[in-house]
RNA sequence: GGACAGGUGGGUGAGUGGUUAAUACCAACAGACUGUAAAUCUGUCGCCCCUUGGGGCUACGGAGGUUCGAAUCCUCCCCUGUCCA
């Protein structure tokens, strides 16, 4: 590939890369010293559940070693005692190295889905931050200004909107931008979030007499609701290790306009394929929902595999368009007390309901059917022992054999 | 150290003595409809007990107090912000 064609590759899908003339210069001259560009993403050791939003930037980084390129993936262990200043955490318990280590082997599972294993060093900033001496602490900190600091923009909507800010939050950039210079980073990956705190790296790295990284941003993905960024926090995720047909499931409820979007980031396909799928849905020959369906068929065999994709595929046509029983449905014995069935207390027990108000509320509004017979009360005549198929709301089934006491 | 403002249910945010399990919006859940777990409309949205109507308990930063009765008033404490030092 020439370096025109490699840029081209690494743009796609890319926020901003800044400078981008750089990334030219730097990709160039790796090529004629026969040396990988070191390529760093740090990630939060405490959130080891990977969603869909991650993966915006892990496929970015595929793409740098599809091109020969070496990843750094950082565990922030030690920046998990800071907590990404968002203005809700405050310092977080450290964790324990048990604790830690159990996330970053999380992490090794669910990223090497994507990623190379052999083009990718796992690292801590523990290894350096750790033993960091309290001078050095001065020094780095003497290298950047508060001013400078509170032109990020969270910082400053904080200040001005006269939320708290504690002193450690200011340290975050700081020790994100240490972690470059300790690792030589030539590239640095990060959400547009992350735009500020990449750029001091750079600051850092050459008042450490570095030469300064390049930083790519990848677009935030929104979330399942289409307005705010997928966040565990949100509820609005898809995890990486959900279950192929609650992925399906949730996929096939974002709205048709956000589709697109996940199209463009989260699947190989160009922006000409994408533009075709778009016309072909409003010029009427393929249908929105049978174009979401490849999209959820397509992510799902992402992180399952084909076959359960297409699985999920059919389970969702039966259980959602047609409204059958699932193929697999959990099952449960229940023992019928004398006299009238009280449905709200068994709901409860068998823990198809939060709790026996929640049950009885669920039976009211006519969520409930045993043998797709819709329970009308609360309180039922007692029905004859065996087994019948309890549904609660569209997509809680159970199997219970009631025994009679 | 001082002055002032504030801390309400998953979130934002009303409420300044009873009619307030607590307005509104969002989220969530359910029903109807549908091409989808989309959109729209409707309903629900603390827990427990008897039951298609009620009863009890818990809840408005924490602990006490005043009162027949408090999220609302008083005292102390904790936390946050602004200003002064």
């Amino acid at each position: 590939m020439t370096i025109a064609e490699q840029i081209a590759y690494l743009k796609k899908g890319a926020a901003e890369i800044i400078p981008e003339a750089e990334l030219a210069e730097r990709l160039q001259a790796a090529a004629a010293a026969g040396r990988p560009l070191r390529v760093k993403a740090g990630f939060d050791p405490t959130a080891p559940d990977l969603h869909l939003g991650h993966t915006v930037l892990l496929r970015k980084l595929k793409h740098f070693q599809d091109l020969g390129h070496q990843v750094i993936f950082l565990i922030g262990d030690f920046t998990g005692l800071i907590g990404d200043p968002t203005g809700r955490s405050a310092t977080r318990p450290p964790l324990t190295p048990e604790e830690i280590a159990a996330n970053a082997e999380t992490y090794r599972g669910q990223v090497f889905k994507i990623l190379d294993p052999a083009k990718t060093q796992v690292a801590f900033n523990s290894e350096w931050f750790g033993p960091f001496p309290s001078a050095e602490w001065v020094r780095l900190c003497a290298k950047y200004t508060v001013a400078r600091i509170l032109e990020r923009d969270d910082f400053q909507q904080r200040f001005r909107a006269g939320q708290p800010i504690s002193i450690h939050e200011f340290l975050y950039p700081l020790v994100q931008a240490y972690d470059s210079v300790a690792l030589h980073a030539d590239v640095e990956l990060g959400g547009t979030d992350q735009k500020f705190n990449l750029l001091v790296g750079r600051e850092i790295q050459r008042e450490y007499g570095q030469p300064p990284q390049i930083i790519l941003t990848t677009p935030l993905l929104e979330g399942l609701d289409g307005v705010q960024k997928m966040s565990k926090s949100l509820g609005n995720y898809v995890g990486i290790t959900e279950p192929p047909e609650q992925m399906f499931g949730k996929l096939m409820s974002i709205s048709d306009e956000l589709m697109w979007r996940y199209w463009l980031l989260l699947t190989d396909r160009t922006e000409a394929q994408i533009a075709q799928l778009r016309a072909q849905a409003e010029g009427g020959p393929r249908h929105p929902m049978d174009i979401k369906q490849e999209l959820a068929a397509l992510i799902v065999a992402d992180f399952h595999g084909a076959a359960a994709a297409e699985a999920a595929r059919r389970q969702f046509e039966s259980v959602v368009r047609h409204k059958e029983a699932p193929a697999e449905i959990a099952q449960a014995a229940y023992r019928l007390p004398p006299g009238p069935l009280r449905v709200d207390k068994m709901l409860a027990e068998l823990q198809l309901a939060a709790s026996v108000t929640e049950a009885a509320r669920l039976i009211r509004s006519g969520a409930v059917s045993f043998d797709a017979q819709r329970v009308e009360a609360v309180s039922i005549p007692a029905p004859n022992a065996g087994e019948i198929l309890i549904k609660v709301g569209k997509r809680r089934f159970c199997r219970v054999t009631l025994q009679s006491s």
